[in-house]
DNA sequence: ATGGTCGGGCTCCGA
């Protein structure tokens, strides 16, 4: 089973990319973020012809989370449980076949001086929350998206100029840490543990031409879904056309 | 220190 994740920045200016990448990429199943938009504008008919199905956690202008796949997607939540007044569309989980699947669009939360910062914290502290319940079930859990955190140094281009970024401080790195040590599998680190191999290229001074990147972008694993991997990637290809996510996509195969 | 680029929805916000 390949299993993709992909922060398309707008499914409904990106969904010629969204297809072309479904037809030569053919994952089972690809979570989305940053879709941009609620549920009743969401693109089914061209997802539907392409040969998949969409669950959807949509929301005007901002986040916006989702899971496509060729079979039948039962959803589990469609937000973060831990804090009942955020509306924030940022997780949507759900079982397709035998694996636990998650679209996971984690805060930004720059400036860092700002509430936006604490927010990021809280959020995954409640993330830390909800891997921790999913390791009890012992299932085949794949937690798949856009983390916004750069785990070490060696996942971004310029790390000093980065060190003050809500994606690269300690507190953040610290907090990633502590989830992904509850016991979890950085699917691409896990076989390609080189550094400099990234999944985000910002658009703004020719960051993409010049490889200027980060590595933001994340599969993480239970035990139970690591054991069965068998290959991982980043799929460069989507970020090198016109019109471009400025993310490109992650996946993995579980045997 | 500034401004560089996108997308959405509207003349600015979030990334």
């Amino acid at each position: 089973m390949k299993i993709a994740t992909w922060n398309v920045n707008s499914v409904k200016a990106r969904i010629t990319h969204l297809v072309d990448y479904l037809k030569t990429a053919a994952p089972d199943v690809l979570l989305l973020q940053e879709i941009k938009c609620v549920d009743k504008e969401f693109p089914h008919l061209e997802i539907e012809a392409a040969g998949y199905r969409a669950a959807v956690a949509g929301q005007k202008t901002y986040n916006g989370v989702s899971i496509l796949a060729k079979q039948k997607i039962d959803v589990v939540v469609s937000r973060l449980p831990g804090d009942t007044a955020d509306e924030q569309a940022r997780y949507i989980e759900a079982d397709v076949g035998t694996v636990r699947v998650a679209s996971i669009y984690l805060p930004n939360g720059n400036p860092v001086d700002t509430p936006k910062y604490g927010y990021k914290l809280a959020w995954m502290e409640r993330l830390h929350e909800r891997v921790r319940a999913l390791l009890k079930t012992e299932l085949r859990v794949v937690l798949g998206g856009d983390y916004n955190v750069a785990p070490t140094d060696d996942d971004v281009y310029d790390p000093e100029g980065w060190k003050n970024d809500a994606l690269c401080k300690p507190e953040t790195r610290a907090a990633f840490r502590k989830t992904l040590y509850l016991g979890l599998t950085d699917a691409v680190h896990a076989l390609h543990p080189e550094p400099h191999h990234y999944t985000y290229w910002d658009y703004m001074q020719n960051r993409w031409a010049r490889d200027h990147g980060l590595r933001i972008d994340h599969l993480l694993l239970s035990p139970q879904a690591a054991d069965r991997l068998t290959a991982s990637g980043i799929d460069r290809g989507p970020r090198a056309k016109d019109k471009a996510s400025d993310h490109t996509p992650v996946w993995c195969e579980i045997g």
